[in-house]
DNA sequence: ATTATCTATAGATCTATAGATAATGC
DNA sequence: ATTATCTATAGATCTATAGATAATGC
């Protein structure tokens, strides 16, 4: 059993990245520390030495998830049609640990402390905007609309497929809805974006 | 104190009632029986004559939170444009305990039993049905479409703008979504939906 | 006699802490 | 000496039940 500091970080970052998983698998007050830790192939005692209390793991396991984010950010970047596709996919539907933090949590995220919320819009903001640069058509407050629509009908598609028992339903939001937005935005998406590197 | 059997139906309705609103407000771990029953003006000991378990109240509960649906169903059936515009409001963002159960509870129900899921999909399949009936152009599969992503969008820009915590960003998502959404589905919404009655 | 509700509490679970142990690192 | 982790447990909270009380309703 090793002790060193370095172990001691990577046991951090085990900790966080279990705790990201599993807050958006089964919400932010569905699973218990010495759960968490045990998955983490440790027990309870050695957790507040990483951690001051269970919230500042919350805070630090959602700015985890919220940077997951950055795969859907890129994919956009290349190919938005791509990544609307793949968020509204039932592979994203059925990978919860792994899914957008935002879909998963944002019920909980509303009732949760002032710095989680505060992570959540700062992310909220960055991925409007993104999109945004990623439209051809109209004005900036346009695209901005355009945005905000594309990505609130994902969140609210993907949730709803998820909280449906009828599996049948269930794909027929996914598949509406991206075919729905792609028809709307079809002229308007950016073939090609190059990026300023 | 009264013990009649009719007092015993009303305490079951009010009982319902709060939790209803409490579920929302908080989720549905987020409030315990004892501050439910303390809020109907009982305590605990009384609950269990009521509720084989803590479960049943929430099937409960939830299919009374759903049938709060009815008044934005009516409304929608009135002026689409209306309850569009109601539904992405501040003031139904605000009153968390009164809102639409789908877009307040649509990640705890993903994790729910599975009585709390079916009602949660009967509900869903009835409000695309609604909405499928008010848009004016198109085959009913491309009704069906455009109906899941209007109720889609609704649900996630409420969802976003209640997690996001600057109110600015809050009331821009509101405010974007409402105008795309009706400016997109503009000419297809029924002006006047005549019912059979 | 039945039952709606109350008080009290058992049993489970969860966060957080205390004290012991064994390794690191100056 | 310091500290990362473990075992054990205190204290809080929550669901559910037991037994008492007081009203209903046959």
């Amino acid at each position: 059993m090793g002790h060193s500091q370095a172990e001691k970080a990577a046991t951090h970052a085990r900790i966080v990245e279990i705790a990201a998983r599993r807050f958006r698998e089964r919400g932010l007050e569905g699973i218990s520390v010495a759960d968490i830790m045990s998955e983490a192939g440790m027990t309870v005692g050695g957790f507040y030495r990483h951690f001051e209390t269970r919230d500042h793991l919350v805070v630090e396991a959602m700015l985890q998830a919220f940077a997951d984010l950055d795969g859907w950010e890129d994919l956009a970047r290349g190919n938005l049609r791509q990544a609307i596709q793949g968020y509204l996919s039932e592979a994203h539907r059925d990978d919860l640990p792994g899914s957008c933090a935002m879909a998963a949590l944002a019920n909980d995220v509303s009732r949760a402390s002032e710095e989680v919320r505060d992570a959540f819009g700062a992310r909220v903001t960055r991925m409007f905007g993104l999109l945004q640069s990623l439209l051809a058509s109209g004005t900036n407050a346009e695209k901005r609309a355009k945005a905000m629509t594309i990505f609130s009908a994902c969140v609210g598609a993907l949730s709803l497929a998820r909280a449906v028992p009828d599996r049948e339903l269930s794909r027929s939001i996914l598949r509406n809805v991206t075919s729905e937005l792609l028809s709307l935005y079809s002229d308007e998406i950016v073939k090609e974006k190059r990026r300023a590197s």
